[in-house]
DNA sequence: CTTATTATATCGTTTAACGATAGAATGGGC
DNA sequence: GCCCATTCTATCGTTAAACGATATAATAAG
């Protein structure tokens, strides 16, 4: 087994991870350069992105944010410390924390998240061209071996 | 400022961030099923994954994860003592580490990264669709009217 | 041969995430 | 209405990865 006959997609499967990491470290760095932690101006992002009829609970963001709710809980708490975000209790139903961001909040906000998306005008064909990469030779370890 | 004139790029950002978050989820848990930590499946691929031409020293691992070399440095420890990896003293400048997977260390990574090209088979296009909204919305955002 | 640079290693600190746990509000079955 | 299971949020102690600062060794430059 001198070489493995997937080595090229190991490659391009790593190549994907440097692509996705070069991403996400300019958006922590973008964060960092307004006083925000990565992880808080993902919440901002989840709170302010999320799809259209749902409402921004603390549950919902735990979904949408991939994490245990009670670490939505810490950094709703970091971030209304900051004055960035709000805690509104639902009316319906009592136990339910709805999340909002406060007019600060927002212009902190608004100002990364356009920041994020012009840098992704420019990485954006980088990034699509990685996954292009690695959805083919994921392809060919499926037809190497028919079995499905 | 009912709503932002970007709302719909900010659900596409966010959207994006969803998706990788699995993808990345996803990788976690299989890195784990296979008694790993997240970060020594990542310095497996990265040691495997090295572009064609270049050695996975300490200071290339470090790039291509987008780390401190100190941190690859610990990583290796780990995965040195878990008998995954070696250290092999660079013959032409004895400063330099090259980083090597032993019989067991290739197993395990081999059994994983066809793991994960497998979920790309499935998640890719997923990934593909909202990375092409997020870049489309970008787009939008650069020729936009500048109003406010 | 002296100094600067490059490459790796060590150590103490920080901090986000987590599991376990608790408590409050709601709903279902009767 | 009442009990019990479930759902939602909050608290707390622990863990572990990453980092900055620092150290040591090999090499290159002058």
């Amino acid at each position: 087994m001198a070489f493995d006959s997937h080595q090229a997609g190991y490659i391009a499967l790593a190549e994907f991870r440097y692509r996705i990491r070069h991403f996400l470290n300019a958006s922590e760095r973008a964060a960092r350069s307004a006083a925000l932690e990565p992880e808080q101006y993902q919440l901002l992002l989840a709170v302010r992105g999320m799809p259209r009829g749902q409402s921004p609970t603390i549950q919902a963001l735990a979904e949408r944010l991939q994490v245990r709710h009670n670490t939505v809980v810490e950094r709703v708490d970091r971030l209304a410390k900051l004055g960035l975000v709000r805690r509104v209790r639902s009316r319906s139903d009592r136990r339910v924390v709805i999340v909002g961001l406060t007019a600060r909040g927002n212009r902190v906000f608004e100002k990364l998240a356009r920041m994020r998306l012009r840098e992704l005008r420019q990485v954006g064909p980088e990034l699509v061209a990685a996954l292009g990469d690695v959805v083919k030779a994921a392809r060919r370890l499926g037809t190497a071996r028919r079995k499905n």
